[in-house]
DNA sequence: CACGTTTGTTAATGCGTATTAGCGGCGTAA
DNA sequence: TTACGCCGCTAATACGCATTAACAAACGTG
């Protein structure tokens, strides 16, 4: 047994049996193909210094000959590893590992990304997502200008989340919140309410302007009035003065603030004003009501985004930009306008 | 800006900026030696190019040739982003990425370890493991075989958590759970408990037995009578039968289920029978007691563990196992025998 | 017997990087 | 003028594997 403090080689095998190290690679990948066979007793006598000598192929010089890494990169603008048991990311996370390790890829998570001007910064020193063969991007907000560049460097990645266009499209696999809000909406207009609102900003980050657009389009069909608020510490009094009976929170956990003081203030929920949780909190929230609304496809986003990334590395063609219907949510804040 | 599909190389640099390969390794790599240098007008040069083009070295390239890649990898036994329970490692997670990130590695998870058995195998196909510099092993048990196997190879590699010798001495930051197990069992000697109960396997993993050795080993030396008992539906009878009045659990969430029988009976809590978790919960579990016992250093475990494998990359010698000891917490649950 | 064909094996090459030896050119001292 | 050293850079090579083109030998076939 030659316990030399090296590794064992293609090369040392070949030697050791008296043939080439291209032979030793050949018995070793089974290549039967027509093209280049070997001998069944060359092979068995390779096969068995590999056996005695315990050989295994140095997976970092397999994967330079292959020219690929089989190393997919997750690059996230919050910390990977979530502090918070019920952290909005998680899900995602669990989704893509799951299909990471179905395709055989393992993950390598850019923890390192420089903070400048209070985010994190794709482009900053040298750019670490080259490390992997492509990219996950996670996060409510990507910077467009950053997008456009990945895109114009031909930077393999997927986006979680749907983004729009960025001097051109980018792959993406997001949530249908118009859909999911829209019926939200209209749920509402059949139980008669005639004046509801939207809590939350409607713009900034894809995932609200696609909340709010769902929102208006769903509420002028119905013909019903839609209007929009921010979240103010007196958005409740606008919300009754204005007579809205149902309101659609952007946010979860300004949904169950704004419930919890309407509790205080007399209010009942939802018999005297209804409430559509758009989507889950993706801050810690607590609540005591079911609010109704709709979930997203968190995990499955996660998954997905992998598959994209993996078919974008194959060449295999598809569609790279899926939108995932969401999950609906009877809960029981939604109620007959004054009930 | 050329957009081909590949990989920009040094190769491309070179090209671009009229010099060779090798003078775009050494402006790279910042080597100002003596031995060879660069022109100040020439590096700079290249490195616009660099910047221009989002170069990075490719990471299996360079492990090839440098034999390192600044890259630490996790592997786990469980998955790394666990799915819905209250994630007992996430905090060594949080100090395995603090103290990679100190010491300027990447972290690389091996998602893509094959499922044989019902447990993730680090020895499948290929060993993935070599593909980062070191690795972290994570899990509450390791494959002695996987182990001895890791060792034989002159893997470099920490296990969190203590293990026992498996062909020779594996490198470890470990939790002091025999002195730690001790002191509390001491304390309830002082607070004239006479037997108690330690409820568990107290075998297994090395963590059950190093709980168990020190609950025996201070019951002996503290001149009072310690009983195992498996953690069954009726071990709450078999207690009180055998006239323990401190049980010292295992598990926590085991811990938290027996407590809650005990309420459910009219056992008084600490009143009747006392309760010592030997430990953080492992799973979920839901309790409104304070319990006594102690908590794993789990963020300063994974934190130490990587700083063991950086002195071991480094060939700087150093202690490779390391036992750190558990903080105590008073709680609510142990009081004077028979109050 | 000249000429394809099949069979078993190998030499050569590429993957992208780091390192080492060395090469011209220039300046300075002998 | 020669000798020597220094500066700035490059050619060559290694790392371990996979792949391709090619080659020698054996084997028909006409």
């Amino acid at each position: 047994m030659p316990s030399s403090n090296r590794r064992v080689t293609q090369q040392d095998i070949a030697r050791m049996t008296g043939v080439s190290q291209t032979t030793v690679s050949i018995v070793l990948n089974e290549r039967d193909d027509a093209a280049v066979r070997i001998a069944p007793e060359t092979r068995e006598r390779v096969l068995q210094a590999i056996r005695r000598t315990g050989y295994v192929a140095d997976p970092i010089a397999r994967r330079l000959a292959d020219q690929r890494n089989r190393f997919l990169g997750v690059f996230t603008y919050e910390p990977v590893f979530p502090a918070g048991l019920g952290d909005f990311y998680h899900p995602f996370l669990v989704g893509i590992e799951e299909c990471a390790e179905s395709i055989g890829c393992d993950l390598l998570l850019f923890t390192s990304a420089p903070v400048i001007d209070g985010r994190r910064r794709i482009f900053a020193q040298d750019n670490r997502l080259r490390l992997a063969d492509g990219c996950i991007l996670l996060g409510r907000w990507l910077d467009p200008q950053e997008l456009s560049r990945l895109l114009a460097e031909g930077q393999a990645f997927v986006s979680v989340g749907r983004r729009d266009d960025a001097g051109g499209p980018v792959p993406y696999v997001g949530a249908d919140y118009p859909s999911a809000t829209a019926a939200q909406v209209r749920r509402a207009a059949e139980l008669g309410h005639r004046k509801i609102a939207y809590v939350g900003e409607g713009t900034g980050p894809e995932s609200h302007a696609d909340r709010f657009r769902g929102f208006t389009t769903a509420a002028a069909e119905a013909g019903i009035t839609g209007v929009r608020l921010r979240f103010t510490p007196n958005v409740l009094d606008e919300l009754r003065a204005q007579g809205c009976t149902a309101v659609f929170v952007e946010e979860f956990a300004d949904g169950a603030l704004l419930a919890a003081e309407a509790g205080r203030r007399g209010v009942r929920v939802p018999e005297d004003l209804s409430f559509v949780a758009l989507g889950d909190p993706t801050r810690p929230a607590s609540t005591d009501l079911d609010f109704t609304g709709y979930r997203i496809p968190r995990r499955e986003m996660g998954w997905q985004a992998v598959e994209v990334l993996s078919s974008i590395l194959d060449g295999t063609g598809g569609e790279t930009q899926r939108l995932l219907p969401c999950e609906p949510v009877a809960g029981a804040t939604l109620a007959v306008a004054g009930a």
